[in-house]
RNA sequence: GGCCCCAUAGUCUAGUGGUUAGGACGUCGGCCUCUCACGCCGAUAACCCGGGUUCAAGUCCCGGUGGGGUCACCA
């Protein structure tokens, strides 16, 4: 592999849904790789056992193929530097911790997980800053021995400098210096054996010939030590770029979230943004095109996009929906009637769907000119809750509480992938249990805000029928709609007397 | 709180010392039209504040302020 050859990655961790923020970074490296003739690899950062799941990963995949982004090695096609999935290198990253063992750029450290937690506890306590004491940093040979022969679990440690500062130079960003003491510690392998980001990443970027790292604002303060750790193995790092984050949508504009903001890939497509758009979208948020230009092809965009020094605004892009709307409305327009067609009826308007339908609505119509206003909401974005969201609220309840036992039943629903009725009941049954609520008040709510309507076809099927992303979109609406509510006590909630 | 990043209209952005500060979304108005939408035309609205440097600062420097990120055996 020449040296001076571009390669880049993006490196999604498979722990939830395809989120909007990896399609943005993958673009950026995409259209960067593409532009020098460099290579895009795609890695899977699955060192999290808990989290990681497959079906999260295949989700991933799904979306970025979806997106149009092709990656030229990867998990599913390969490559010379392979494995790509990080839980299948386990053995690289003991290698190469046991080799910072050897050097004394790392050590053992047999602190439990619950000495952590009270030292945490003690530095909050005594706002002194957090972060490990070092306890484990001056160990004698002997005592590790001792330690070890024993079997006691424990995690491997970087060493980081007490004194001097990083400095590295940003591509976008210019020259950033970093005091080395700020960082403590880092753990680089779990008691697990498998390694953190830090270590994993570092490793697998060398090994990669990764030239350029670009990735999201977020990970600016972790450099020391992935500089620390480069210089550890005696490697050349790569070039950093630093890409601005998402944001939402509200006053404060915070990083893009679930709760505010949909995140999911999934929702999109399943909302009938077209990947074209989607990526052109995306491709606005910190970059232009030049001229006045706002819609391109993603070969377009390759021919123009180079990261150079201030090509790429800083400032945090809010994703605003309104804007993809418009621009994706511009892209179905240039579909011939045909060609809509085919696409509406590939998204939801098929025999399959509707056969999906058919249960739920038989007993329910007795004329087919009242199955569309029967099933109108499953056919339907964003819902207008009018005069009925005002039934969200229970008896006896505010606004105030049923939102947030909106985000909460939300929140446990994000969690469930087999979007299937048997699924969903107990999840929402165990939330009444967890919360306090009947059910009868719960299962009204999650009604109203999926279907817009206090009449409905079974609520678990119906869940299912309108999808995983719609619902939790329209659960997320309707905490908004709840909170935006003027605020009253239940009581006076509940009698129709004079506004205050 | 420490450290770091950032700062042009409500939102996305152009702008690289001299511009009536340009475009787009949104909003409002008009045209088109049986209505709506599309399309077209127009309007609304911005350089966070204070110091410097300079003949000249949105643009360069410093300081505030504001916002964000980050401080895990998560990434």
């Amino acid at each position: 592999m020449a040296a001076d050859r571009v390669r880049v990655r993006i490196a999604p961790s498979p722990t939830g849904d395809p989120h909007v923020g990896t399609a943005y970074v993958a673009l950026f490296n995409y259209a960067f790789a593409k532009h020098h003739g460099g290579d895009f690899v795609l890695r899977i950062e699955d060192t999290d056992r808990a989290r990681s799941s497959r079906a999260s990963e295949e989700a991933i995949l799904r979306s970025l193929r979806w997106l149009g982004l092709r990656w030229d090695e990867g998990p599913d096609v390969g490559g010379p530097c392979g494995p790509y999935r990080q839980s299948e290198r386990a053995a690289i990253y003991r290698e190469h911790a046991e080799l910072l063992l050897e050097r004394g750029h790392a050590y053992r450290c047999f602190c439990s997980a619950e000495r952590l937690e009270r030292l945490r506890e003690r530095q909050r306590a005594a706002k002194t800053p957090p972060g490990y004491d070092g306890q484990c940093r001056e160990l004698s040979a002997d005592e590790v021995a001792v330690q070890l022969a024993a079997g006691a679990a424990h995690t491997v440690r970087l060493k980081m400098p007490r004194t001097g500062e990083a400095v590295f130079d940003d591509q976008l960003r210019g020259t950033i210096r970093m005091p080395f003491a700020h960082s403590d510690d880092q753990v680089l392998l779990k008691s697990d054996g498998l390694p953190t980001y830090h270590l994993a990443n570092v490793v697998d970027d060398h090994l990669m010939a990764i030239s350029h790292v670009v990735r999201a604002e977020e990970w600016i303060p972790s450099v020391p030590k992935h500089l620390r750790l480069y210089e550890a193995f005696g490697w050349q790092p790569p070039r950093m770029v630093h890409l601005p984050l998402l944001r939402n949508n509200d006053k404060n504009k915070s990083k893009i979230s679930k709760r505010r903001n949909p995140v999911s890939l999934d929702y999109y497509r399943e909302a009938g943004i077209l990947p074209q758009a989607m990526l052109n979208f995306l491709a606005l948020m910190g970059w232009s095109f030049g001229g006045d230009q706002e819609k391109f092809t993603l070969e377009q965009m390759i021919e123009r996009f180079d990261l150079a020094p201030g090509s790429v605004g800083l400032g945090g892009p809010v994703f605003d929906l309104e804007k993809l709307s418009w621009l994706n409305g511009l892209y179905l327009r240039d579909l011939s009637d045909e060609q809509l067609v085919d696409q509406l009826i590939a998204w939801r308007l098929n025999r399959d769907y509707f056969l999906r339908l058919a249960p739920l609505v038989r007993e329910r119509i007795r004329r087919f000119d009242e199955f569309v206003p029967l099933t109108e909401f499953f056919f339907s974005g964003d819902l207008e809750l009018g005069a009925v969201g005002q039934q969200l609220v229970p008896k006896k309840r505010s606004a105030r509480d049923t939102a947030a036992v909106v985000d909460a039943l939300t929140d446990e629903l994000d969690g469930v992938r087999d979007w299937l009725p048997e699924a969903l009941e107990p999840v929402l049954r165990a939330c009444c249990e967890r919360l306090q609520w009947t059910s009868r008040e719960v299962f009204m709510i999650v009604r109203i805000a999926v279907s817009g309507r206090a009449a409905s076809p079974p609520l678990f099927d119906t869940m299912v029928a309108v999808g995983r992303d719609l619902c939790r979109r329209r659960l997320r609406q309707a905490a908004l709609w709840l909170r935006a509510q003027p605020h009253t006590e239940p009581a006076v909630a509940a009698a129709p007397g004079p506004k205050g």
